[in-house]
DNA sequence: TATGAATTTGACCAAATGGTCAAATGCCGT
DNA sequence: ACGGCATTTGACCATTTGGTCAAATTCATA
């Protein structure tokens, strides 16, 4: 009936049980205090099945962190939607707000990676991240001499809207506990439109 | 020559090697990712003088985050030094960032605890945390009736200050990645000025 | 439906882990 | 110098850990 690719491939499936397993236990543990057998009971396969599919714990962590560089050059791009930088912003800070939202796992990854001095997406930093800050940063100089921003430290702002969102995923159960439960989607939508206009309130020239 | 109490006594004085070596190792790998060998070999000690003066991981790991919840409530005092707005986040600000600056271990614990939910901390949060948090709020909402502030809402308000400022702790790597180098105390200067600046400017009413 | 490949799984292993213990050593007031 | 206490330490233990393996089972397809 199915066509052979009509049903994901048995391998598909499996990867992205463990990935999605791998990336909680990830998140809420870090690299060194995840364990295998926690990954294999959250993805709901026995043990020996998680070191089928990715030999070792390094491996299915790297290929944890993949999903989560993907992710934050997917958000990076909407900073490029627009040459006016209250477009530009708006958008860059709303999609990186959704990425928080939609993937926290992701964030906290990120997170307990950076903490332990990066030691898997360096290169990534190095490379990558670094090249994307440095032209950006132009863009953000010629605002600034446009007198359409006020005079800050580019750099400074990546900062300062990289933590503010990130912390709406990073801190959810801080978050979750002083609201007396989760952000429920309006709160969030307001939560979202106050950072976006803080924040552009804080840099855009008067 | 020395008076009994000039040299600290060695408990205290063990006690602070192994406290600090806990931070770092805790702060690096989260609770679960700690070794209690890795901790001992950080503080320079055999591992059962962890154990003889912090009986278990959890009572260490205990011992740290009170070090954490008390330097994050020295830092709130700071919120309550005027009555003007401007003055009072400057003043919080300026006392968050300096916290991160000279104890950014302890930021990277907190953070690594609130990833994990809170475990240990979560009685903090609910009831000190909450306390602070509804009071200052009270604070804040006057400040905007009165029309010294834009109408906002004030935990969003936190959450910007709280992430701004430990993100300088917690990705103080990813930072130093990107500025070729840690931030030397010029740098960090001109980086609290302009936070200051930025989420003044944000939330001041012109 | 027979067959080779992909997948699943319980049993297993060496190393690492949190923690214990008793013996040894150091400290300090008398 | 002594006696009692605090401290130190190597050896040790049960459990957990990442990882392996070979046998069993399922799958696809000819």
């Amino acid at each position: 009936m199915d066509k052979p690719i009509a049903r994901a491939s048995i391998r598909e499936e499996n990867e992205r049980a463990i990935l999605a397993a791998a990336e909680a236990v990830f998140a809420e543990h870090g690299f060194r205090g995840a364990t295998m057998a926690a990954i294999a009971a959250a993805a709901g396969v026995p043990k020996p099945n998680v070191h089928y599919y990715f030999p070792t714990k390094e491996r299915l962590y790297r290929a944890v962190t993949e999903r989560v560089l993907t992710a934050w050059l997917e958000a990076a791009s909407s900073f490029d939607t627009s040459d006016d930088p209250k477009e530009a912003l708006t958008s860059y800070i709303s999609a990186k707000m959704d990425l928080a939202r939609t993937m926290p796992l992701s964030s906290q990854v990120w997170a307990s990676e950076v903490m332990r001095g990066a030691p898997v997406i360096q290169d990534f930093l190095e490379t990558t991240l670094t090249q994307w800050v440095r032209s950006r940063e132009r863009v953000v100089r010629k605002w600034i001499e446009a007198g359409k921003l006020r005079q800050i430290e580019p750099r400074n702002l990546f900062y300062l809207i990289w933590a503010t969102t990130q912390h709406y995923a990073n801190a959810a159960h801080e978050i979750a506990t002083l609201e007396k439960g989760p952000l429920d989607d309006e709160a969030f939508e307001r939560a979202k439109q106050q950072v976006v206009e803080m924040i552009l309130t804080g840099v855009v020239a008067r």
